[in-house]
DNA sequence: TTTTTGTTTAAACACACGTTTAAAAACAAT
DNA sequence: ATTGTTTTTAAACGTGTGTTTAAACAAAAA
């Protein structure tokens, strides 16, 4: 198991692991250090603190996370396909990283700093031309005629509620891991016929 | 704004929302203290200690929750219209609280006590006999048939997502506060249209 | 070999935390 | 007034935190 890693990346995947499912308050920095299997001023050695350390975590995650949606974006597809194929996706990347929507969403309220900004985020977003894209099948009324925003939410809500929530909904129900990775999938289809044949019309 | 209200309830009141927008690890026990203008020792005097305090807030605060849709569920109308009210009524209970949902999702992801369990929350739901009622509307073909833990979900995720991702979708489209709450209230139309086409087809 | 440079460590620092103690203050009963 | 009880406080305790220090170690340069 133990590759020939730096120990720059050693901290960093190790950070990463404990950031994402602790949150920054909720994990220690000798916490942190034991899972790389290093000493704890190693951490201030190779990062100045905890917190640049977790600047630098939260930009990766946020990255990784935006660049798996605008790979779907950038795709030359239609539009309906493409609302398709990114609830597909968006449900295959939170099945192997369930904890990140809770992340990000925590995390990001806390901190003043514009990460998205800082990253050039919704410059990537722009060269999509996801915008226009919208705009024109709003016009050709092969989409309902709803703002970005609210696209954005309806599209959220339904891929990353469902993975956030799970702790809560087994408890509630009494499920077991396995069994409430079935319904996700159940769901999956249940929110893409539903996404569909609201934002398309004609195609229902 | 002083009121004469007992040591207790002045620090149920501070401990309630400071570990709503902070969180447990969030937030130290001199925090509640100053918020409730007493001494730190009281809090220990009053309540055991930190965790005790944290427990009886959450168990109150998912209480107020679930009541508030118990009392829509147990009202005398129509499925449909109880879909309607429910969005309606879970957007005015989150533009008053909508820290909420993130508290309960991330704090009881933590807890390993079945806070829902000792509250007797499943119980009065069932006394709704909400299930029976969906049981019935999906036989008669009025509603779509879809397992309940679905159900919840779609209702669950539509309503409390937009609220839990409001500082994320403020920072990446630079909105005003109040310029996100008019999103919201045309996003809840939205949903509700959605949800309401879907879930009782026959309506559309 | 010696020196130099970059890594890694054990130990300590200063501080904040949850909690406890002991005494003061407020109040009630006699 | 005196006693007893409850409420409140200032101060301290022990522990865990993020961070720093100074020394040990390793690898390369001289």
């Amino acid at each position: 198991m133990e590759r020939d890693l730096s120990t720059e990346t050693k901290i960093k995947d190790a950070a990463k692991r404990i950031f994402i499912t602790n949150g920054f308050n909720g994990c220690t920095s000798r916490e942190i250090a034991n899972e790389a299997g290093i000493n704890v001023a190693l951490l201030n050695y190779y990062f100045k603190s905890k917190g640049q350390l977790f600047d630098i975590i939260i930009s990766s995650v946020l990255k990784d996370f935006t660049l798996s949606i605008i790979d779907v974006l950038k795709n030359n597809m239609s539009l309906i396909n493409k609302v398709r194929i990114l609830i597909e996706k968006e449900y295959e990347f939170l099945s192997k990283h369930p904890e990140i929507p809770n992340f990000i969403i925590n995390e990001l309220g806390k901190k003043d700093k514009n990460f998205f900004e800082c990253l050039d985020i919704a410059e990537e977003f722009h060269k999509t031309k996801i915008f226009q894209e919208v705009l024109d099948a709003q016009t050709s009324g092969e989409m309902r005629k709803i703002d970005l925003v609210s696209l954005m939410l309806l599209m959220m809500s339904n891929c990353h509620f469902p993975f956030m929530a799970k702790p809560m909904i087994k408890t509630i129900n009494s499920l077991e891991d396995a069994q409430y990775n079935e319904h996700l999938m159940v769901h999956k289809q249940y929110v893409t016929e539903m996404l569909i044949n609201y934002l398309f019309p004609k195609n229902s």
